[in-house]
DNA sequence: GAAAAATCGTGTCATATTTCACATAGTAGG
DNA sequence: CCTACTATGTGAAATATGACACGATTTTTC
C-alpha cells in the first residue's frame, strides 16, 4: 500500500501532477474556489480516477460533495513538486534553438528562471550580460562560477550533436543535476545524474507511424515518458 | 501470442524501433556488417533482451551466433516505420520557436522535410517562396491548399496558446492528421487525429522533481510517453 | 434533522510492459 | 564431423500502470 509518506512517486504521475497544477491555476484565475476530480481530469485530459489517485499520493485532500479546494491543493502541489519558487535554469548553446528558448517567456510562468546562457563562440557573447531583463550569455569557460553563483541544478543543451557528450561532462562538473537534452545523441551519464531527451525526429517519426492510413489507434499523447536506462 | 502479421505495435516499441534505426545508421557509416542484439542495445540506450524483442515483433531477422545483418534489418526498419522516403511536414507559427526548426537541417537527416510554414502575421511571409532551400512562408489562408499540393499528413504547431486550438481546427480540416504541438495547452481533436506534445515547462519540472536532494532515482530517459487520452 | 445528491478514497481487477531464464540454432575451428 | 562458443527467440514470471466499482462522507435541500 502506497501512502502519501513514500516519497516515491512514479514519472508518470509527477507529470500528471505537473498538468493538474497548470490546470488548476487556469481555474484559479476564472474565480473558481473548488473543484471536483471530474472538473479537473477533463481540464487536464485524464479521468477523474486517476486524478484522485494521484491526489491521494500526495496526501489527502478533497472533500466528499465539494472537492477540492483549489488554492490549498495547489499549494500542496507546488510543495511536493518543488516549485514554490523560481527554479534557476542554465542553459549551453546560443544557436537558432538556444535563441528562441532565451526569448521564451513561458518559463517564468511556469516557476523557472533562465538565468545564463553559455557558448563557446564569442560572437554568440553578449556584450550586455543580463540587463533589461534578457539573458545574458557567458564564455563556456565561466560555467562553473556562474551555475555555482546562481544555485543551479538544472541544464538545457542545444549544442550540436558532436560537442553534446563534452558539454554534458562539464555540467556535471559543474554541478547540474538534471539536463534537458535537444541534441539527437545518447548522453552518458553517471547514476545520480537524469537526462530528459527530447528529438523532434523521433516524436514525428511515431506520429507519422501512428497516423498510416491502416488505422492503428488515435490518441492524444503528453511527450513525455521514462523509458529507464540502467547505466554503468 | 504477437507476431509480426499484426499491425499492432505498441508506442514505447516504435519509439525504440526509432532509437534503432538511428543506431544502426551510425554503426553502418563505421563500416560494420552485421550487430548483435548487446551491441545494438548499448548504442540505443535500452537492454538486450528488449531488443530482441522487438525486432521479433516486426519479423525474425537475427542468426544466433552472429547477430543481425545491419543493412537489411535498417531497410526493414524504415519499411515497419514508413521512413523509406522523405515524409513531408508543414509547420504553423513563423515565429521565433518556428524559425529555429525551419533552419534545422536535422530533419531532412531523419527523414522528414518541412516542405512550407504559416502565419498570420504578414511580416512574416517570405518574399522568395522556397528559392534556394530556405523554407516558405505562406500566408495561412493558403494551408488548405498548399497542404494539399504537398499530401502532407503531419504538422508542427508552434503559435501561441491562444491560438493553438484554432490553428488545430485549420489544419485537420486541411487534412493534416499528426501534430506536433509545443504550445502549452490542451488540444481537442476529434477520433482518428493524433497529437504529441511537446511541453518544456513539464520536462523540467519533471527534472527538477527527479533532482531533488532525497534521492529518488536517477535515469536517462526519452521524452516520450503516452498518456492516452479519450476524446468524445 | 432526515433524505437525496454529489463526490471522495481505495481495494480489486485488467492490461501493458519489462525482465528473467533457458532451450535452440548457427558459427568457427580443428 | 564434432566440439565449444555465441547469440537468438520466446514462454513465463514480475512490475508497472490504468480502469472499475463501491462504500463512506459531506453538502444541499426541504
Ligand atoms: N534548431 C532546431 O530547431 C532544433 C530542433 C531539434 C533539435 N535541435 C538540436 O539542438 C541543437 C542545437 O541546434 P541549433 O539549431 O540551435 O544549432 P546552432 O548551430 O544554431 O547552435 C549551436 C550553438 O552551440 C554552440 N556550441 C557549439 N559547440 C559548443 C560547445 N562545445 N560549448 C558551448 N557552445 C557550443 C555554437 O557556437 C552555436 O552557437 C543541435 O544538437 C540540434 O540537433 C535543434
Ligand atoms: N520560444 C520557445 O523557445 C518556446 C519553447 C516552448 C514552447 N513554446 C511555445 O511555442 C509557441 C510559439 O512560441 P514562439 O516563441 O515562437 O512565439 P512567437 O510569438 O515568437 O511566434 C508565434 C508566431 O505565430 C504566429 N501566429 C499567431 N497566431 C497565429 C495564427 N492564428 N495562425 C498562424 N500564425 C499565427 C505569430 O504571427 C508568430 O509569428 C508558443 O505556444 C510557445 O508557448 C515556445
Amino acid at each position: 500500500m502506497k501512502n502519501h509518506t513514500d516519497q516515491r512517486i512514479p514519472y508518470r504521475t509527477v507529470y500528471r501532477l505537473s498538468l493538474y497544477a497548470r490546470a488548476l491555476q487556469r481555474l484559479l484565475e476564472r474565480g473558481a474556489e473548488t473543484v471536483s476530480s471530474q472538473t479537473l481530469a477533463l481540464a487536464s485530459g485524464v479521468k477523474a480516477d486517476q486524478v484522485r489517485k494521484d491526489l491521494t499520493q500526495i496526501g489527502h485532500f478533497g472533500r466528499p460533495g465539494l472537492g477540492y479546494p483549489i488554492t490549498s491543493l495547489l499549494g500542496h502541489l507546488h510543495d511536493v513538486l518543488g516549485t514554490t519558487r523560481l527554479r534557476p535554469v542554465i542553459l549551453v548553446g546560443a544557436g537558432r534553438l538556444g535563441r528562441a528558448l532565451m526569448a521564451y517567456p513561458g518559463f517564468n510562468k511556469e516557476g523557472f528562471e533562465l538565468v545564463a546562457a553559455f557558448d563557446c563562440d564569442p560572437k554568440q557573447y553578449s556584450a550586455h550580460s543580463g540587463k533589461n531583463g534578457s539573458v545574458p550569455v557567458y564564455p563556456i569557460q565561466n560555467l562553473s562560477k556562474v551555475v555555482a553563483r546562481h544555485n543551479a541544478r538544472l541544464g538545457i543543451v542545444a549544442v550540436p550533436a558532436e560537442s553534446a557528450q563534452s558539454v554534458v561532462n562539464q555540467l556535471i562538473e559543474a554541478g547540474i543535476r538534471g539536463i534537458l537534452n535537444f541534441s539527437p545523441v545518447l548522453l552518458q551519464v553517471p547514476e545520480g545524474i537524469t537526462v530528459n531527451n527530447v528529438n523532434l525526429a523521433l516524436e514525428l517519426e511515431q506520429l507519422h507511424y501512428f497516423t498510416e492510413d491502416s488505422a492503428h489507434s488515435a490518441k492524444t499523447s503528453h511527450a513525455k515518458s521514462r523509458k529507464a536506462i540502467k547505466h554503468r
